[in-house]
DNA sequence: ATCCGTTATTGATGCATGTCAAAACCGTAC
DNA sequence: GTACGGTTTTGACATGCATCAATAACGGAT
């Protein structure tokens, strides 16, 4: 319940990553007490971007990372001819710019859902700063080997799952990354539209909309534009589980 | 043209990346001459799988990546109900693990396509290892991000294309990965059966036998078995971009 | 060489989801 | 408040692919 936000008093205009409500969630995870303030020496803290603003664009110079503070982004391909393809969404505690680490450019390109303040890792400070402390290292690791496997997660409900399986997975994915801040889990309103949905379940935007009353009507969800309720957390579950029933 | 074998005299029965044909391709891409012998020092050589045989398996504790030397390996994760899903194909040069770096088990299974050879980097070692050389740390991020990277392009490929786009796509994947090693490019045997590739790009086995005779129809390939040529690369370039062009 | 289990091909049918079209809704600016 | 562009919903229809079913080709073992 309460945020246990600890009142550090050194340095108030400065970074302070020891302050930060979300610092058991961020990359200081796995970092020791004494560490945290050499990470708090690369870290610009602050920048805040508007609804729509790019964050970084794919194909610029890769610089940093960006771990959210608040609002949610959103990452997208752009494919030669235009077409977009949502790869991601970060919600607060969430490291945004991976893909590209060790690359020259950003894979991606990231913008704000909504407005959206973020603390800054440059990465050549960062990959020199893992080079010395191994617990961050492995952290980073760990980061990255999450990105592949959620990566992975997600080609397989594109390639074997139906929308509906695919929605519930995305609102249930959702609504545990909100009780990770302590948020309420059935009761919150969607960062995205429908059409970044759409895109990044590989579906129409039709499609999700015919779920979404589906759902409604089924009394497993309650939703009014991005305000969403979740009635029946058991069915959503039970609904990305079907597939596999089905094929025992 | 020439492979450019070195023969390097130190250690004839130990591991040598020195004098491995495919070091430009593996890990030492990116390490100083130099560092190439610290690298070797933790490196276990030459451990060799039959077609089958599971290299690691999914939930069990993590110790090591591997890069093939020969033959070929695919990964796939298995959910809780046994449903496989085919995350991945790797090929000689390419390494194996990365997406359980930083985790206690591993994310998915390992299994041989064919007799294999591999290399053995314990990830205790290596993580040592990549703390002392920036040059190294920096390349794992490279391979990690690059995994990533081809998992999105995947989840795209899953959603966006149709059955005959991914096949091409496959397909051209697996040619560029051959040219690599200085093999032909338009003929070469498929190391995976036809439900491999099926269940990777997510179709029906039915569906991938169509494409690949209509493919042979059409004068694209020619293809008897896993025995495979590519006839008209141009035409199968085309046929992944073709998707791109019809929404313009 | 022959047999048998596995893998691959081919055909017929049904369904989930895309596509096209239009209406309802919403937020924003004037 | 009203008017507008963008988003969301709803409906009718078309289609690509999965599914079921049967045959054919392969490959390893005897």
């Amino acid at each position: 319940m309460a945020q246990a936000i600890r009142l550090h008093q050194a340095s108030p205009l400065k970074a302070s990553c020891h302050q930060c409500s979300l610092s058991n969630l961020c990359l200081p995870l796995a970092v020791e007490e004494n560490d945290l303030d050499r990470l708090e020496d690369i870290v610009q803290q602050g920048r805040i971007f508007n609804r729509g603003e790019h964050i970084f664009d794919q194909s610029t110079p890769f610089r940093s990372c960006f771990a959210v503070k608040s609002g949610a982004i959103k990452t997208s391909i752009i494919s030669e001819n235009g077409e977009e393809q949502v790869t991601g969404f970060f919600m607060p505690g969430e490291l945004v710019g991976l893909d590209s680490m060790g690359s020259k450019n950003y894979a991606c390109t990231a913008r704000a859902l909504e407005r959206t303040s973020v603390c800054e890792f440059p990465v050549d400070k960062l990959e020199e700063l893992t080079g010395k402390l191994p617990d961050l290292q492995h952290h980073m690791y760990h980061l990255m080997s999450q990105e592949i496997q959620g990566s992975h997660q997600l080609a397989m409900l594109l390639s074997k799952n139906t929308a509906e399986e695919r929605i519930a997975a995305l609102l249930l994915s959702l609504s545990s990354r909100f009780q990770r801040r302590r948020m309420s889990g059935t009761n919150f309103s969607l960062p995205m539209a429908r059409n970044d949905i759409a895109n990044f379940l590989g579906l129409a935007v039709e499609t999700v909309s015919r779920v979404f009353t589906r759902f409604q009507n089924q009394g497993i969800i309650s939703a009014r534009g991005r305000e969403v309720e979740l009635l029946d957390v058991e069915a959503l579950q039970t609904v990305t589980r079907e597939f596999s029933r089905q094929n025992t």
